[in-house]
DNA sequence: CCTATCTGTGTATTCCATATACTGTTTAGA
DNA sequence: TCTAAACAGTATATGGAATACACAGATAGG
């Protein structure tokens, strides 16, 4: 029991991320702070995937006790969020010479790079949006991009999270399908599948648009299509309001 | 050991429901199926969450020990590859009246309603596209819509891919955003931004735009917005390709 | 200086996935 | 018809996970 006036506040770990310190600081002074054990959390995520980053794991590689970390977080939850946002990084700032939608591609892009280096952020589920300092400076950069483009508050927030979802789902499917692992699934599928059942799915099979083309640079050239298609449907209705 | 040839093929599970059962029935019956078991599981998963259905809880429903469902499924993550494909259910089958546009958007619909109803769905990390006969069912009709709208193989995969993934990310920015907690979301940041430091989303804070609009049918108009920004993009392809 | 307050520890609980060995059943083949 | 192989379901055990709880020592405000 923290606060037991209204419990619609922030979790400790994330205020402790935006500074808010109550300060009445009797008994010895903290040994960690939740920014550092997020990044020995983050480490081990990106060596060896979420499931690794246990709290067991994580104290060990900071040579404290599991326990300790409760000090700094309610739950394993929220150590998760303030991976996420540590993560994150903080936003890249958007290249004033180009177009907004030069700039939006660029974030779409730093965002995919971002994923991609970090793929576990996809497997974890927040139950609310971003509360984090770098993850919000994310937003931040996009909403400016897209106020630039004219567009209503309401579309520019629509826009942008349209545009952060292709992102996030494009790099989870190219971890599905382009992985190693994508000759094996279209072998598997040969050999259960029916024609007669499935023909499209048969057919585009047979066209090879599921072959492999790994070693293909990260955004690749799919990321760039699709991108392409969202950022067209964005500008048409942005020229729109412009007129 | 199962087939120690060629260890590239589907889980057992699957091959079930592909109805590849090799016959050399000598002991007993089974006393349940692969889909039965989904379909406990999907029951719990949907009263109670993804982490309720555990193997424990599943065996439990259907009035047997938790490693019976062993012999049904090599690991839980093949029954939640099940369970997946049970919870979509059969493919939507597309109104012929209707452009392909038209009943693309209505494929879209199905899935986010299909979604929205089995939340959980968005939990499960798959490690490799779907291989269940309902899903490739949705991506056969999917496919078979793109086709006609002369997209080019590659092109109609992406294409298909992009709305999936569009309808995805859509439902579960739905579950964060648009909950009940949003209200909470909102207070909550209010309490900690700097309008200084990010000052598009304070001002997109201020501007309303993420306040609670519950209450509304499923997809609304949010879905409706992005859906169409992308089928602008689709179908601006679709008439390059025409010419 | 003393005591409330805070940090980190030790221990225990509960839940989970899953390996392994076992019991009993069915049926193919002798 | 007999019998042994193959299969269904069970019992038991292991190791790992999150986390509750009570405690030991440190620190600083009064």
């Amino acid at each position: 029991m923290r606060s037991s006036e209204q419990d619609n506040q922030l979790p400790q770990a994330l205020r402790a991320l935006w500074g808010q310190t109550d300060p009445g600081r009797r008994g010895p002074k903290p040994g960690m702070s939740v920014r550092s054990i997020a990044a020995a959390a983050v480490e081990i995520a990106d060596k060896h995937g979420l499931e690794a980053a246990s709290m067991a794991a994580v104290a060990k590689q900071l040579g404290f006790t599991t326990m300790s970390l409760y000090r700094y977080f309610d739950s394993k939850s929220d150590l998760q969020a303030v991976m996420i946002d540590e993560a994150a990084g903080p936003a890249p700032t958007p290249n004033r010479r180009r177009s907004w939608r030069g700039q939006l591609e660029d974030w779409a892009r730093a965002d995919a790079r971002h994923l991609a280096a970090h793929p576990w952020v996809l497997d974890v589920r927040l139950g609310s949006p971003p509360t984090g300092p770098n993850l919000l400076g994310w937003m931040d950069i996009g909403f400016q991009i897209l106020h630039r483009s004219g567009l209503a508050p309401q579309e520019a927030a629509s826009s942008l999270l349209v545009v952060d979802g292709y992102v996030r789902n494009h790099v989870l499917l190219g971890l599905q399908y382009a992985s190693a692992a994508s000759g094996v699934w279209v072998a598997q599928l040969r050999s259960v599948l029916d024609p007669d059942e499935l023909p499209a799915v048969s057919a585009m099979l047979e066209s090879g648009a599921f072959d492999d083309d790994d070693g293909a640079e990260f955004p690749g050239d799919e990321f760039e299509f699709g991108l392409a298609l969202l950022l067209d449907g964005i500008e048409q209705l942005a020229n729109r309001r412009a007129k």
